[in-house]
DNA sequence: CTCGAACGCCGCCAAA
DNA sequence: GGTTTGGCGGCGTTCG
């Protein structure tokens, strides 16, 4: 897994088109993802991203192998100067032509102090956006999504810190400014620096599935879900979002007992149906099962406690409905890759 | 880690 | 005749 222990890895480093530059581009059949550089991109909009990417689905016990092609690239190849100093070997972009691209993404950076909207990158990114099936942006890269038309009537964030001067600049892109990252149809766009990562697990995740995000999160020593305060992963908004208020009654009730044993046939009971009419309305207006949502809930009251409050993590698996300690540890390391005691280590 | 019991989820189907 | 309801049972997951 970490090129320090020896994995396999090592040897996978030297083949990597666009990391190293050792070979042409193409890896065959996987997803080719496109990062775009240029001069003035912030490092780590780019390498977070990278990086992630770059040990998705990776484990400690499995050889390493690569889950996507990736490609950092600019508009004429070679060096390009980052904020950070560093400088960044390219390809040119004009490689790419014929060969699909399955995801874009943009970093934020700086062009002579203000956030990239290059024309001739605004150009190559509006003549290419139809034919990729995802376009991501970092930070102010979503300044140049904007300046492209792409977020035009859509949802969209970007490092709170410009929020209003995108909002300003472009009247037709809803700015969220609190979410780490957003996603409307194939326009994907992420908070500041690090949020990219996490848009980048939410990438893997939609790809290949939850378990393989987790453990790419686990091994980037990182949170699938980052613990209170970001909208983005708040259960209880998102379930309303998509709710148009159907189960609201439910789900203030279930709110306020949490710290109960919640069955399905109480919930059933509670919303004046069946169970089978409950179990099939729920799922088909909510979008996710019971007790996947309750279980959504008890995460974030737990995550709260265990940050806030200097309760054992025993009293607060039985206060927000876990019941044994054992039982919240499996469903920490299910859901968010660790376990309660990590979680607090770090918080 | 393992196990039996309990539970959640969902396809199926007949009834409304 | 198409749609919704709810009981049943099987399968997989969770709990302790």
């Amino acid at each position: 897994m970490t090129p320090d222990q020896g994995g396999p890895i090592d040897a996978a480093d030297m083949i990597l088109p666009g990391l190293t530059g050792a070979s042409g581009v193409g890896r065959g059949d996987l997803p080719r993802v496109v990062i775009l550089a240029y001069d003035g991109v912030n490092l780590l909009d780019l390498s977070g991203p990278l990086g992630a990417l770059y040990y998705a689905g990776a484990r400690p016990d499995l050889p390493w192998r690569p889950r996507y092609d990736i490609v950092v690239a600019s508009l004429r190849g070679g060096m390009v100067r980052t904020t950070n100093g560093l400088a960044l070997e390219t390809r040119p972009l004009g490689e790419l032509d014929g060969l699909g691209i399955d995801t874009v993404i943009v970093p934020g950076g700086s062009v002579a102090g203000h956030p990239p909207e290059p024309a001739d990158l605004v150009d190559w990114m509006r003549r290419h956006a139809p034919d990729v099936r995802r376009v991501c942006s970092v930070c102010s890269g979503a300044f140049l999504l904007a300046a492209a038309g792409l977020l035009d009537g859509r949802r969209a964030t970007t490092h709170w810190f410009w929020a209003q001067t995108l909002g300003d600049r472009f009247p037709e892109v809803r700015v969220e400014a609190d979410k780490l990252f957003v996603v409307d149809g194939p326009i994907w766009t992420s908070g500041g620096m690090t949020a990219g990562i996490d848009m980048a697990l939410a990438l893997i995740e939609q790809d290949r599935g939850h378990a393989e995000a987790i453990s790419t999160a686990r091994g980037l020593v990182m949170f699938m879900k980052r613990p209170g305060g970001q909208a983005q992963f708040s259960t209880t908004l998102d379930v309303q979002a998509r709710s148009d208020g159907a189960f609201s009654d439910l789900h203030g009730w279930i709110r306020q007992n949490l710290a109960r044993r919640l069955k399905v046939s109480d919930l059933a009971e509670k919303a004046g149906m069946t169970e089978r009419t409950f179990t099939r309305a729920y799922q088909s207006r909510i979008g996710q099962s019971p007790l996947k949502v309750i279980e959504s809930l008890r995460i974030e009251a737990a995550c709260e406690l265990l940050t806030s409050k200097n309760v054992s993590v025993k009293q607060v698996a039985a206060s927000v409905g876990f019941g044994a300690e054992q039982n919240m540890r499996r469903v920490f390391m299910r859901r968010l890759g660790v376990t309660p005691g990590e979680y607090r280590e770090r918080f």
